[in-house]
DNA sequence: GTAAAGTAGTTTGTAGCGCAAACCGAAGGA
DNA sequence: TCCTTCGGTTTGCGCTACAAACTACTTTAC
């Protein structure tokens, strides 16, 4: 029994705040463009404004990314970026999954 | 704007019944030793019974696993395995998620 | 000037989920 | 007979994802 044990006990690790595909998608965009607007990041991920918002929050109350609000001409402008510690996560989810999938079993 | 739109999308199309990781742990078993009893599962993911056991459901009706009851002696024996469309399902989840991170972005 | 229509987001409300604790019926001892 | 174990299921709770509704402006139309 013991030798048997916890065969896929691996995938429960995932970083489930990145699991989440929405806010994949935000950090995988983050993490190649450097910076982007809030606008920006909701075109290109598809999610609603409200949506996207809540997710935002999530991922700078875990430090994963950083909020600058700055105002350009006379609207206000979000911006957006990984934090190092976001970065780090999001590789080592990466290198997680992809060692998970490219296994065999 | 719109040649440039939804780079990423394709995270979002994941099935997420597979994508919780405890029930792709179920379905990874189930996908390599063809049939097997409701404690084996439960040993090999971790998961509590009740826990398992809801999981067990929504896969069910999913129509991804089947579930069979029997009575072997006199004590009630629960055999999962997966259905031809959870096998599929869940191959073309491991193919899509390895496209996804085998991908250089 | 002021009403209506954007713009750039945030907050609120709700349905559904994951999880463990509590529960249940049958079987096997003490 | 009681009670403990086995093999699960059901219940209850806290959290989550999502969209609708809202806020706080700015711009356009009249």
């Amino acid at each position: 029994m013991s030798a048997e044990k916890q065969v896929n006990y691996r995938v429960a690790e995932v970083d489930k705040l990145i699991h989440e595909p929405a806010r994949y998608s935000i950090m995988a965009l983050l993490f190649v463009v450097e910076q982007a607007d809030f606008l920006f990041v909701k075109n290109q991920t598809c999610l609603t404004a409200g949506n996207l918002s809540s997710h935002l929050s999530k991922l700078e109350a875990a430090g994963y990314i950083s909020i600058k609000k700055k105002f350009v001409g006379k609207t206000p402008k979000t911006f957006l970026k990984l934090t190092k510690m976001g970065r780090i996560a999001f590789d080592a989810y990466r290198n997680k999954m992809k060692a998970l999938f490219t296994a065999s079993f």
